[in-house]
DNA sequence: TATTCATATAGAAGTTTTGCTATATGTCAA
DNA sequence: TTGACATATAGCAAAACTTCTATATGAATA
């Protein structure tokens, strides 16, 4: 859910990455762990996580893996929950 | 997430509760562990916990609790999930 | 009032989740 | 090719979750 709200408003909280556009090209493990203050690998694996769910695409480019939330599959998940819970 | 599916189809699932309608007053929670297949303090726990977080209501009444779903909360948290996430 | 039935609470066991440290792998630059 | 940095994996410990059995409480009836 964190990491989820950090990449919804990924320009203006990861301002200072300098290796590519935060919402463009996405936000690298590195510093949403900072975020977070989370050591490194829990946060590793707690994208690998999201990304096997759908809910974020991680995109390999040098040494970074920028992420990012892919909202139509978030969008979807809203629908299924809904569905699913026959919420009018 | 089950329970709430139950309590959604509350007219079908629970056809067979004598004592009271189950869409109209709910349905009691002996019925749902049958259905669950659970232990009924488990499912007694389950209901204290969709109580507490406002997704049911449990009106008790003689020796039994009916337990109903609560629209307007499940609703509201599926604005408040797509608020936060801001799911478009 | 004693019994029966529905539900609640207590306590325990097994599983899953979440975090960590240590270390391996991948990638780039000197 | 070695060093530095980003990420991934392994392994472990603490906490939380889910279920159970045993038992207590509440409510109605014989």
């Amino acid at each position: 859910m964190e990491i989820l709200r950090l990449l919804r408003d990924a320009k203006q909280q990861f301002s200072h990455q300098e290796t590519a556009d935060p919402e463009a090209f996405g936000v690298c493990i590195n510093l949403i762990a900072e975020k977070l203050k989370l050591a490194q690998p829990t946060v590793s694996r707690h994208i690998d996580i999201l990304k096997r769910a759908g809910f974020i695409t991680v995109q390999r480019y040098q040494k970074w893996s920028y992420c990012r939330r892919d909202e139509t599959a978030l969008s979807e998940y809203r629908d299924w929950l809904s569905e699913t819970l026959s919420i009018g």
